[in-house]
DNA sequence: GACTCATATGACACAAAGTGAATATATATT
DNA sequence: AATATATATTCACTTTGTGTCATATGAGTC
Protein backbone atom coordinates (compact mmCIF):
# COMPACT_ATOMS: atom_id res chain seq x y z
CA UNK A 1 0.00 0.00 0.00
CA UNK A 2 2.35 2.49 0.80
CA UNK A 3 4.62 2.41 -2.25
CA UNK A 4 1.23 4.39 -3.06
CA UNK A 5 2.01 6.80 -0.43
CA UNK A 6 5.63 7.49 -1.22
CA UNK A 7 4.77 7.97 -5.18
CA UNK A 8 2.44 10.45 -3.46
CA UNK A 9 5.21 12.41 -1.63
CA UNK A 10 7.14 12.72 -4.72
CA UNK A 11 4.66 14.51 -6.78
CA UNK A 12 4.13 17.08 -3.60
CA UNK A 13 6.21 19.41 -5.14
CA UNK A 14 4.49 19.20 -8.76
CA UNK A 15 4.07 17.10 -11.16
CA UNK A 16 6.05 14.21 -12.25
CA UNK A 17 6.48 11.60 -14.87
CA UNK A 18 6.76 8.01 -14.21
CA UNK A 19 10.93 8.39 -15.17
CA UNK A 20 11.30 11.56 -12.69
CA UNK A 21 9.95 9.74 -9.70
CA UNK A 22 12.21 7.09 -10.48
CA UNK A 23 15.38 8.90 -10.73
CA UNK A 24 14.12 10.89 -7.33
CA UNK A 25 13.56 7.08 -5.94
CA UNK A 26 17.36 6.80 -6.85
CA UNK A 27 18.05 9.77 -4.83
CA UNK A 28 16.46 11.20 -2.53
CA UNK A 29 12.57 10.09 -1.55
CA UNK A 30 14.15 6.55 -2.38
CA UNK A 31 16.62 6.65 0.28
CA UNK A 32 13.55 5.13 2.64
CA UNK A 33 11.52 3.63 -0.15
CA UNK A 34 12.50 1.87 -3.08
CA UNK A 35 10.60 0.84 -6.31
CA UNK A 36 12.08 -0.05 -9.95
CA UNK A 37 10.35 1.50 -12.97
CA UNK A 38 8.10 -1.03 -14.02
CA UNK A 39 6.84 -0.92 -10.56
CA UNK A 40 6.42 2.64 -10.82
CA UNK A 41 4.39 2.88 -13.55
CA UNK A 42 1.72 0.17 -12.01
CA UNK A 43 1.20 1.78 -9.28
CA UNK A 44 0.84 5.54 -10.95
CA UNK A 45 -1.67 3.40 -13.34
CA UNK A 46 -2.94 2.89 -9.94
CA UNK A 47 -3.34 6.48 -8.26
CA UNK A 48 -4.94 7.12 -11.50
CA UNK A 49 -8.04 4.17 -10.98
CA UNK A 50 -8.18 5.56 -7.43
CA UNK A 51 -8.64 9.27 -8.17
CA UNK A 52 -5.81 10.11 -6.59
CA UNK A 53 -3.52 11.22 -9.02
CA UNK A 54 -4.21 12.68 -13.02
CA UNK A 55 -1.97 12.89 -15.43
CA UNK A 56 -1.59 14.82 -18.73
CA UNK A 57 0.78 14.24 -22.11
CA UNK A 58 3.31 16.46 -22.79
CA UNK A 59 3.64 15.82 -26.69
CA UNK A 60 7.80 16.14 -27.60
CA UNK A 61 9.41 15.58 -30.79
CA UNK A 62 12.00 12.87 -30.97
CA UNK A 63 11.69 11.39 -27.25
CA UNK A 64 8.21 9.41 -26.37
CA UNK A 65 5.57 11.90 -25.07
CA UNK A 66 5.99 12.69 -21.68
CA UNK A 67 3.08 11.47 -19.22
CA UNK A 68 3.09 13.90 -16.35
CA UNK A 69 1.00 13.01 -12.74
CA UNK A 70 0.35 15.50 -10.52
CA UNK A 71 -1.77 15.07 -6.91
CA UNK A 72 -5.39 15.55 -6.62
CA UNK A 73 -7.38 16.77 -4.02
CA UNK A 74 -8.20 13.27 -2.93
CA UNK A 75 -4.37 12.30 -3.25
CA UNK A 76 -3.74 15.33 -0.66
CA UNK A 77 -6.37 13.74 1.58
CA UNK A 78 -5.15 10.45 0.94
CA UNK A 79 -1.86 11.65 2.19
CA UNK A 80 -2.91 13.27 5.35
CA UNK A 81 -5.29 9.99 6.22
CA UNK A 82 -2.28 7.80 5.97
CA UNK A 83 -0.40 10.30 8.31
CA UNK A 84 -3.11 9.30 10.86
CA UNK A 85 -2.66 5.72 11.01
CA UNK A 86 0.07 4.55 13.36
CA UNK A 87 2.60 4.09 11.31
CA UNK A 88 4.36 0.30 11.83
CA UNK A 89 8.36 0.25 13.04
CA UNK A 90 10.73 -1.54 10.61
CA UNK A 91 11.44 -4.54 12.30
CA UNK A 92 14.98 -6.35 11.70
CA UNK A 93 14.56 -8.87 9.20
CA UNK A 94 18.08 -9.73 8.64
CA UNK A 95 19.56 -13.00 6.65
CA UNK A 96 22.93 -11.82 8.82
CA UNK A 97 21.40 -11.89 12.38
CA UNK A 98 19.67 -15.14 11.55
CA UNK A 99 23.23 -16.75 10.79
CA UNK A 100 24.54 -14.87 14.24
CA UNK A 101 22.09 -17.38 15.67
CA UNK A 102 23.53 -20.56 14.78
CA UNK A 103 27.35 -19.70 14.22
CA UNK A 104 28.26 -23.59 14.72
CA UNK A 105 26.70 -24.53 11.29
CA UNK A 106 28.13 -21.52 9.69
CA UNK A 107 31.42 -20.82 7.91
CA UNK A 108 32.84 -18.81 10.34
CA UNK A 109 35.30 -17.16 8.27
CA UNK A 110 32.95 -15.93 5.24
CA UNK A 111 31.10 -14.08 8.40
CA UNK A 112 33.86 -12.29 9.23
CA UNK A 113 34.14 -11.70 5.68
CA UNK A 114 30.71 -10.37 5.04
CA UNK A 115 30.93 -8.46 8.44
CA UNK A 116 33.70 -6.41 6.76
CA UNK A 117 32.14 -6.00 3.38
CA UNK A 118 28.76 -4.90 5.07
CA UNK A 119 30.97 -2.13 7.12
CA UNK A 120 31.77 -0.66 3.65
CA UNK A 121 28.50 -0.77 2.46
CA UNK A 122 27.43 1.30 5.93
CA UNK A 123 30.06 3.73 5.23
CA UNK A 124 28.82 4.17 1.58
CA UNK A 125 25.29 4.82 2.61
CA UNK A 126 26.70 7.41 5.21
CA UNK A 127 28.57 9.19 3.10
CA UNK A 128 25.46 9.79 1.32
CA UNK A 129 23.55 10.88 3.47
CA UNK A 130 25.92 13.31 5.03
CA UNK A 131 26.31 15.02 1.51
CA UNK A 132 22.29 15.99 1.83
CA UNK A 133 22.41 15.84 5.63
CA UNK A 134 24.96 19.16 5.66
CA UNK A 135 22.55 20.77 2.70
CA UNK A 136 20.08 20.92 4.85
CA UNK A 137 21.96 22.53 8.08
CA UNK A 138 20.13 25.19 9.62
CA UNK A 139 17.62 25.31 7.64
CA UNK A 140 13.76 26.66 9.07
CA UNK A 141 11.79 25.34 6.37
CA UNK A 142 9.50 22.93 7.68
CA UNK A 143 10.28 20.57 4.97
CA UNK A 144 13.63 20.66 5.52
CA UNK A 145 13.65 20.44 9.69
CA UNK A 146 11.84 16.86 8.89
CA UNK A 147 13.93 15.46 5.85
CA UNK A 148 17.16 16.56 8.40
CA UNK A 149 15.49 14.62 11.18
CA UNK A 150 14.90 11.87 8.67
CA UNK A 151 18.87 12.05 7.25
CA UNK A 152 19.83 11.54 11.06
CA UNK A 153 17.95 8.62 12.08
CA UNK A 154 19.47 7.06 9.07
CA UNK A 155 23.08 7.81 9.55
CA UNK A 156 22.84 6.99 13.21
CA UNK A 157 21.91 3.48 11.99
CA UNK A 158 24.48 3.32 9.68
CA UNK A 159 27.56 4.56 12.20
CA UNK A 160 25.83 2.03 14.74
CA UNK A 161 25.81 -1.29 12.68
CA UNK A 162 29.76 -0.17 11.18
CA UNK A 163 30.59 0.39 14.70
CA UNK A 164 29.03 -2.99 16.14
CA UNK A 165 30.81 -4.53 13.03
CA UNK A 166 34.35 -3.65 14.69
CA UNK A 167 33.09 -4.83 17.73
CA UNK A 168 31.79 -7.77 16.16
CA UNK A 169 35.05 -8.76 14.64
CA UNK A 170 37.37 -8.58 17.84
CA UNK A 171 34.97 -11.01 19.55
CA UNK A 172 35.21 -13.33 16.54
CA UNK A 173 38.88 -13.22 15.63
CA UNK A 174 40.42 -16.75 15.54
CA UNK A 175 42.48 -15.31 18.55
CA UNK A 176 39.35 -14.23 20.45
CA UNK A 177 37.83 -17.85 20.35
CA UNK A 178 40.70 -19.70 20.47
CA UNK A 179 41.65 -17.98 24.10
CA UNK A 180 37.75 -19.44 24.95
CA UNK A 181 37.76 -22.72 23.77
CA UNK A 182 40.12 -23.96 22.26
CA UNK A 183 41.88 -23.97 18.08
CA UNK A 184 38.71 -24.28 16.11
CA UNK A 185 38.11 -25.05 12.50
CA UNK A 186 35.01 -27.02 12.74
CA UNK A 187 33.24 -24.58 10.91
CA UNK A 188 34.93 -25.20 7.50
CA UNK A 189 32.68 -27.67 5.75
CA UNK A 190 34.45 -29.13 2.38
CA UNK A 191 31.25 -28.45 0.02
CA UNK A 192 28.71 -30.58 -0.47
CA UNK A 193 29.38 -32.48 2.59
CA UNK A 194 30.10 -31.71 6.22
CA UNK A 195 27.70 -33.86 8.51
CA UNK A 196 27.80 -33.05 12.11
CA UNK A 197 25.94 -34.12 15.63
CA UNK B 1 14.63 -17.49 -0.19
CA UNK B 2 15.51 -16.87 3.59
CA UNK B 3 12.51 -18.16 5.14
CA UNK B 4 13.89 -21.42 3.91
CA UNK B 5 17.36 -20.67 5.22
CA UNK B 6 15.71 -19.64 9.06
CA UNK B 7 13.59 -22.50 9.37
CA UNK B 8 16.96 -24.62 8.65
CA UNK B 9 18.65 -22.74 11.02
CA UNK B 10 16.03 -23.51 13.53
CA UNK B 11 16.29 -27.37 13.24
CA UNK B 12 20.17 -27.05 13.82
CA UNK B 13 19.20 -27.94 17.64
CA UNK B 14 17.10 -31.01 16.78
CA UNK B 15 13.91 -31.86 14.84
CA UNK B 16 10.89 -30.22 15.00
CA UNK B 17 7.52 -29.85 14.07
CA UNK B 18 5.76 -26.87 12.43
CA UNK B 19 3.91 -25.96 15.28
CA UNK B 20 7.69 -25.63 17.20
CA UNK B 21 9.46 -24.10 14.90
CA UNK B 22 6.31 -21.32 14.93
CA UNK B 23 6.46 -20.99 18.39
CA UNK B 24 10.16 -20.46 18.63
CA UNK B 25 9.99 -17.77 15.85
CA UNK B 26 7.41 -15.60 18.26
CA UNK B 27 10.53 -16.16 20.60
CA UNK B 28 14.15 -16.60 19.86
CA UNK B 29 15.37 -17.13 16.14
CA UNK B 30 12.19 -15.24 15.09
CA UNK B 31 13.63 -11.70 16.61
CA UNK B 32 15.32 -11.24 13.09
CA UNK B 33 13.02 -13.24 10.82
CA UNK B 34 9.00 -13.90 10.88
CA UNK B 35 6.55 -15.80 9.69
CA UNK B 36 3.00 -17.14 10.03
CA UNK B 37 2.39 -20.95 10.81
CA UNK B 38 1.00 -21.24 7.80
CA UNK B 39 3.90 -19.77 5.74
CA UNK B 40 6.23 -22.11 7.65
CA UNK B 41 4.46 -25.25 6.64
CA UNK B 42 4.49 -24.11 3.09
CA UNK B 43 8.48 -23.95 3.48
CA UNK B 44 8.98 -26.49 5.23
CA UNK B 45 7.22 -28.96 2.41
CA UNK B 46 9.59 -27.01 0.22
CA UNK B 47 12.93 -27.98 1.81
CA UNK B 48 11.07 -31.91 2.07
CA UNK B 49 11.35 -31.60 -1.34
CA UNK B 50 14.82 -30.75 -2.01
CA UNK B 51 15.76 -32.71 0.54
CA UNK B 52 17.38 -30.34 2.59
CA UNK B 53 14.96 -31.95 5.70
CA UNK B 54 13.40 -35.41 5.66
CA UNK B 55 10.07 -35.80 7.91
CA UNK B 56 8.70 -38.36 10.55
CA UNK B 57 5.57 -39.28 11.73
CA UNK B 58 5.02 -39.77 15.26
CA UNK B 59 1.88 -40.93 16.14
CA UNK B 60 -0.09 -39.65 18.92
CA UNK B 61 -3.14 -40.76 20.48
CA UNK B 62 -5.80 -37.60 21.30
CA UNK B 63 -3.98 -35.35 18.69
CA UNK B 64 -2.94 -35.36 15.58
CA UNK B 65 0.18 -36.55 14.63
CA UNK B 66 2.81 -34.47 15.19
CA UNK B 67 5.48 -34.65 11.90
CA UNK B 68 8.53 -33.96 13.05
CA UNK B 69 11.35 -32.30 10.73
CA UNK B 70 15.36 -32.78 10.99
CA UNK B 71 18.06 -31.00 8.64
CA UNK B 72 19.57 -33.49 6.13
CA UNK B 73 23.32 -33.53 5.03
CA UNK B 74 22.15 -31.55 1.71
CA UNK B 75 20.31 -29.11 4.35
CA UNK B 76 23.98 -28.07 6.26
CA UNK B 77 25.38 -27.59 3.32
CA UNK B 78 22.68 -25.73 2.10
CA UNK B 79 23.30 -23.28 5.32
CA UNK B 80 27.01 -23.39 5.10
CA UNK B 81 26.42 -22.19 1.25
CA UNK B 82 24.03 -19.19 2.04
CA UNK B 83 26.68 -18.05 5.00
CA UNK B 84 29.31 -17.83 2.24
CA UNK B 85 27.27 -15.16 0.03
CA UNK B 86 27.23 -12.13 1.00
CA UNK B 87 24.18 -10.92 2.78
CA UNK B 88 22.29 -7.87 2.31
CA UNK B 89 21.84 -5.19 4.34
CA UNK B 90 18.71 -3.99 5.62
CA UNK B 91 17.91 -0.81 4.15
CA UNK B 92 15.83 1.28 5.65
CA UNK B 93 11.84 1.27 4.64
CA UNK B 94 9.71 2.90 6.57
CA UNK B 95 6.35 4.59 5.93
CA UNK B 96 7.12 7.19 8.77
CA UNK B 97 10.21 8.23 7.35
CA UNK B 98 8.64 9.05 4.30
CA UNK B 99 6.32 11.26 5.67
CA UNK B 100 9.04 13.37 7.30
CA UNK B 101 9.84 13.88 3.86
CA UNK B 102 7.00 15.70 3.50
CA UNK B 103 6.36 17.58 6.56
CA UNK B 104 3.77 20.43 4.58
CA UNK B 105 1.79 17.67 3.47
CA UNK B 106 0.85 15.69 6.51
CA UNK B 107 -0.63 15.99 9.96
CA UNK B 108 1.93 16.86 12.21
CA UNK B 109 0.16 16.36 15.05
CA UNK B 110 -0.65 12.51 14.58
CA UNK B 111 3.05 12.22 13.64
CA UNK B 112 4.32 13.97 16.99
CA UNK B 113 1.61 10.74 18.48
CA UNK B 114 3.01 8.13 15.88
CA UNK B 115 6.71 9.01 17.19
CA UNK B 116 5.43 8.88 21.19
CA UNK B 117 3.61 5.37 20.09
CA UNK B 118 6.81 4.31 18.63
CA UNK B 119 9.30 5.20 21.47
CA UNK B 120 7.09 3.07 23.62
CA UNK B 121 7.22 -0.07 21.17
CA UNK B 122 11.14 0.45 20.66
CA UNK B 123 11.02 0.30 24.24
CA UNK B 124 9.47 -2.79 24.28
CA UNK B 125 11.50 -4.50 22.38
CA UNK B 126 14.19 -3.37 23.91
CA UNK B 127 13.28 -5.13 27.18
CA UNK B 128 12.89 -8.01 25.68
CA UNK B 129 15.98 -8.39 24.00
CA UNK B 130 17.35 -7.27 27.39
CA UNK B 131 16.70 -10.16 29.10
CA UNK B 132 17.95 -13.09 26.29
CA UNK B 133 21.17 -10.60 26.21
CA UNK B 134 21.49 -11.03 30.00
CA UNK B 135 20.77 -14.56 30.23
CA UNK B 136 24.22 -15.31 28.24
CA UNK B 137 26.35 -12.61 28.84
CA UNK B 138 29.74 -14.31 29.83
CA UNK B 139 28.81 -17.21 27.69
CA UNK B 140 32.41 -19.10 26.07
CA UNK B 141 30.04 -21.20 23.90
CA UNK B 142 29.92 -20.57 20.36
CA UNK B 143 26.51 -19.92 19.63
CA UNK B 144 25.78 -18.05 22.42
CA UNK B 145 28.51 -15.49 21.26
CA UNK B 146 26.74 -15.40 18.23
CA UNK B 147 23.20 -14.46 19.39
CA UNK B 148 25.01 -12.01 22.32
CA UNK B 149 26.02 -9.76 19.45
CA UNK B 150 22.81 -10.17 17.55
CA UNK B 151 20.92 -8.61 20.56
CA UNK B 152 23.55 -6.38 21.20
CA UNK B 153 22.97 -4.77 17.50
CA UNK B 154 19.21 -5.16 17.86
CA UNK B 155 18.82 -3.39 21.31
CA UNK B 156 21.62 -0.60 19.76
CA UNK B 157 18.69 -0.16 17.31
CA UNK B 158 15.85 0.25 19.71
CA UNK B 159 17.71 2.20 21.79
CA UNK B 160 19.19 4.61 19.29
CA UNK B 161 15.27 5.16 17.58
CA UNK B 162 13.53 5.56 21.05
CA UNK B 163 16.79 8.20 22.03
CA UNK B 164 15.69 10.03 17.88
CA UNK B 165 12.25 9.98 18.70
CA UNK B 166 12.80 12.75 21.85
CA UNK B 167 15.32 14.93 19.97
CA UNK B 168 12.49 14.87 16.93
CA UNK B 169 9.77 15.71 19.20
CA UNK B 170 11.60 18.88 20.58
CA UNK B 171 12.71 19.88 17.14
CA UNK B 172 8.66 19.48 15.78
CA UNK B 173 7.47 21.12 18.98
CA UNK B 174 4.66 23.55 18.52
CA UNK B 175 7.05 25.90 20.26
CA UNK B 176 10.17 25.23 18.33
CA UNK B 177 8.29 25.32 15.32
CA UNK B 178 6.31 28.87 16.05
CA UNK B 179 9.71 30.19 17.43
CA UNK B 180 11.56 29.60 13.85
CA UNK B 181 8.40 29.98 11.47
CA UNK B 182 5.37 31.79 13.50
CA UNK B 183 2.36 30.35 14.39
CA UNK B 184 1.86 27.28 12.49
CA UNK B 185 -1.50 25.43 12.14
CA UNK B 186 -1.43 24.65 8.66
CA UNK B 187 -1.39 21.17 9.29
CA UNK B 188 -4.44 20.35 10.75
CA UNK B 189 -6.50 19.35 7.69
CA UNK B 190 -10.56 18.29 8.69
CA UNK B 191 -10.99 15.28 7.24
CA UNK B 192 -12.17 14.66 3.70
CA UNK B 193 -10.75 18.04 2.64
CA UNK B 194 -8.43 20.54 2.32
CA UNK B 195 -6.39 21.25 -0.89
CA UNK B 196 -3.53 23.80 -0.15
CA UNK B 197 -1.01 25.22 -2.66
C1' DG C 1 29.73 3.07 -39.27
C1' DA C 2 28.78 0.55 -34.99
C1' DC C 3 28.07 1.10 -30.34
C1' DT C 4 26.37 2.61 -26.06
C1' DC C 5 23.91 5.87 -23.25
C1' DA C 6 20.09 8.60 -21.80
C1' DT C 7 15.39 9.47 -22.44
C1' DA C 8 10.63 7.50 -22.02
C1' DT C 9 6.77 4.15 -21.33
C1' DG C 10 4.57 0.00 -20.48
C1' DA C 11 3.29 -5.11 -20.62
C1' DC C 12 4.06 -9.60 -18.93
C1' DA C 13 5.57 -13.58 -16.43
C1' DC C 14 7.20 -14.98 -12.30
C1' DA C 15 8.80 -15.58 -7.51
C1' DA C 16 8.67 -14.37 -2.83
C1' DA C 17 6.28 -13.00 1.03
C1' DG C 18 2.38 -12.54 3.74
C1' DT C 19 -2.74 -12.99 5.31
C1' DG C 20 -6.80 -15.34 6.67
C1' DA C 21 -9.80 -18.89 7.02
C1' DA C 22 -11.09 -23.72 7.14
C1' DT C 23 -10.55 -28.36 9.11
C1' DA C 24 -9.61 -31.83 12.87
C1' DT C 25 -9.68 -33.47 17.84
C1' DA C 26 -8.64 -33.99 22.67
C1' DT C 27 -7.78 -31.96 27.20
C1' DA C 28 -8.16 -28.42 30.57
C1' DT C 29 -10.41 -24.53 32.38
C1' DT C 30 -14.23 -21.46 33.55
C1' DA D 1 -22.09 -26.20 28.33
C1' DA D 2 -18.94 -23.06 26.48
C1' DT D 3 -14.43 -21.60 25.82
C1' DA D 4 -9.60 -21.74 25.44
C1' DT D 5 -5.40 -24.17 24.46
C1' DA D 6 -2.45 -27.38 22.21
C1' DT D 7 -1.75 -29.93 18.23
C1' DA D 8 -1.33 -30.13 13.01
C1' DT D 9 -1.97 -28.90 8.18
C1' DT D 10 -3.89 -27.06 3.75
C1' DC D 11 -5.67 -23.74 0.45
C1' DA D 12 -7.02 -19.58 -1.76
C1' DC D 13 -5.74 -15.10 -2.22
C1' DT D 14 -3.23 -10.57 -2.32
C1' DT D 15 0.69 -7.73 -2.28
C1' DT D 16 5.17 -6.76 -3.40
C1' DG D 17 9.14 -7.00 -6.01
C1' DT D 18 12.24 -8.63 -9.93
C1' DG D 19 13.49 -9.20 -14.55
C1' DT D 20 12.88 -9.11 -19.31
C1' DC D 21 11.05 -7.70 -23.56
C1' DA D 22 9.42 -4.22 -26.79
C1' DT D 23 9.47 0.31 -28.86
C1' DA D 24 11.62 4.77 -30.25
C1' DT D 25 15.36 8.20 -31.15
C1' DG D 26 18.98 11.71 -30.61
C1' DA D 27 23.65 12.50 -28.83
C1' DG D 28 28.06 11.23 -28.01
C1' DT D 29 32.06 7.95 -28.31
C1' DC D 30 35.35 4.59 -30.29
Amino acid sequence: MSLQHAILVALTDGAKSGYDIAKQFDDSTGFFWRARHSQIYRELSKLKDRGWAISEEIVQSGKPNRILFSITKAGRSGLVEWSRQPSDVQELKDDFLVQLYALDSIDLKALRANIIARQERHRDHMARYQAKYDALEGSSDLNDIGRHLALEVAMIYEREWAEWGDRALERLSPSALGELAGADTSNIVPIGGGERR
